[in-house]
RNA sequence: GGCCAGGUGGCAGAGUGGUCAUGCAGCGGCCUGCAAAGCCGCGUACGCCGGUUCGAUUCCGACCUUGGCCUCCA
């Protein structure tokens, strides 16, 4: 089944081929690392780990890479601000992403590259730009001179002019365009530095991102991907570095941005405060239901976050598990799951995980009226595709179940199952009354009494 | 100001020139000792105004409106 998928660069749909069916590569802009993660920076990563678990199965081999920015202003002031080394704030939060990011469900990249393990790569590919007449040096800095080409702004639709009369920054002084963009800027000596050959100094951050991407991945990559917020500058100056470094070879063959994820209406970003911490939010909610309601809508649209939203989330995994504990009985042949083709089909379609979603509900529901194996196989293929129902549901249904002693509702359940027994019906509601106080919900089946934990 | 996306039923959210999205919630019925679950049924949604068309939520234009980028940002 072919796959096609939106490029930013085209600004259309187009039938996805890579460059080598033998070797795809991908890349996502990965963090920064001076704090924890938002959710809103969990989109990305969740949409485009459905993209890369479709891709697998289509090809033989995909190289994953998202990257870690662990060198940037804002974790020396972050280290700065809390008397601790760099490395120290680097590592607690770059594990700490790792951690929510597995919270979510997100499979783990095949290389996370560390933008301070390519300093030496960053400054070759800096060399090369200067000695290209690319780029030039200057109190310094060392800068990528725009004018010297042509292309820029095609990405994203922007000509210099306009962004000299739209900007909004202060230009330095030793800038020839104030378009010019930063490779390397000088460190002083309680800053992170590096020797280079124009001082000691630190990269600027759209070069880390060419130069990992080259070193893992190659000079032309098949799908460069991030939030629609880094199409400008970052992307725009990406593709100006590289193509300029690579002696004008294409840098990356399609381009794919996640929308933003709003909160109140408004984007969530740091800068605005409104900002629901990954990390946090595990601990309130079924991780799951978070990943379905980041996979909820297309990837290209905004997305609003609330509390509604996620509620709605837990009910649908609700019934998609009520269904699988149904069904737990029957067995499954050895071997991975088949993915279904509808479900397969509205991925294939530009990521549309909603559509895909549709189709999810559509094969609980078969499921559930026909019960066998064929079906109850269809349902988890279909959501292992989207990372979902991976786990087993008993635990979906007992989560949480912190402070309750299963035990005793087991005693309860006997003895209202006695009191049934008996029709001393009254009896039988007071203990039912009982449970749900301890947040015990029960259902009354023909395979007997089942319980779950009331959804935290 | 420039560039770019949106505005779909109570909520979430796809999609399409003319038959159905889908889910969540709600309502009625069946079932059940009662619940829950399940099953059956229900709701004349496509911002506004024009235009094209036999026919537009879907195409075109204007307008209103929300948001993103132009500065760090997923």
């Amino acid at each position: 089944m072919p796959i096609s998928l939106y490029n930013s660069l085209s600004r259309r749909t187009e039938p996805f081929t890579p460059l080598d069916p033998h070797r795809v590569t991908v890349y996502l802009c990965g963090p920064t690392v001076y704090n924890y993660v938002h959710i809103g920076n969990a989109r990305g990563p969740a949409v485009f780990d459905v993209l890369v678990r479709l891709l697998r199965r289509h090809y033989p081999q995909v190289v994953y890479a998202r990257n870690i920015t662990d060198v940037d202003d804002k974790i020396n002031a972050a280290a700065q601000a809390q008397g601790v080394a760099i490395d120290t704030i680097t590592e607690k939060f770059a594990q700490a992403y790792r951690e929510d990011m597995a919270g979510l469900g997100i499979a783990v990249p095949d290389i996370e590259p560390h933008a301070t393990a390519h300093i030496a790569p960053i400054v070759a590919m800096i060399e090369t730009l200067i000695a290209s007449g690319h780029a030039y040096a200057a109190e310094g800095h060392v800068l990528f001179d725009v004018d010297s080409y042509p292309a820029y702004g095609a990405l994203s639709g922007r000509d210099t002019e306009e962004l000299i009369a739209g900007a909004r920054v202060e230009v330095a002084p030793y800038k020839k365009n104030p378009a010019d963009f930063v490779l390397w800027k000088p460190s002083s000596p309680e800053l992170p530095g590096w020797h280079s050959p124009w001082g000691i100094g630190r990269p600027g951050w759209h070069i880390e991102c060419s130069a990992m991407s080259a070193a893992h991945l190659g000079e032309t990559i098949d799908i460069h991907a991030g939030g629609i917020d880094l199409l400008f500058p970052h992307h725009e100056n990406e593709i100006a570095q590289s193509t300029c470094a690579h002696g004008g070879k294409v840098f990356a063959r399609w381009w794919m941005h996640n929308g933003m994820l709003t909160f109140d209406g408004r984007k969530m970003s740091k800068s605005l405060g409104n900002v629901l911490l990954v990390h946090e939010l595990l601990q309130q909610h079924p991780p799951e239901a978070l990943r379905l309601r980041l996979l909820s809508g297309h990837y290209r649209q905004p997305l609003d976050w609330s509390d509604g939203a996620i509620a709605q989330a837990v009910n649908t995994l609700d019934g998609w598990y009520r269904v699988l504990r149904d069904l737990a009985g029957i067995e499954l042949p050895a071997g991975t799951l088949p993915v279904p083709d509808r479900v397969e089909a509205a991925l294939c379609d530009d990521l549309n995980t909603p559509q895909a979603l549709a189709e999810l509900s559509q094969l609980a529901d078969q499921a559930r009226l026909e019960g066998n194996a064929r079906t109850k196989a269809a349902l988890l293929g279909g959501g292992a595709l989207l990372g979902l129902l991976q786990q087993e549901p008993e635990a979906w249904f007992r989560r949480g179940e912190n402070g309750v002693d299963a035990a005793h509702v087991e005693d309860l359940l006997l003895q209202r199952r006695s009191a049934r027994a008996a029709r001393d019906f009254a009896r039988a509601d007071a203990i039912r009354d009982e449970l749900t106080a301890l947040g015990i919900v029960i259902e009354d089946g023909a395979q007997g009494t089942r319980w779950s934990v009331l959804k935290r």
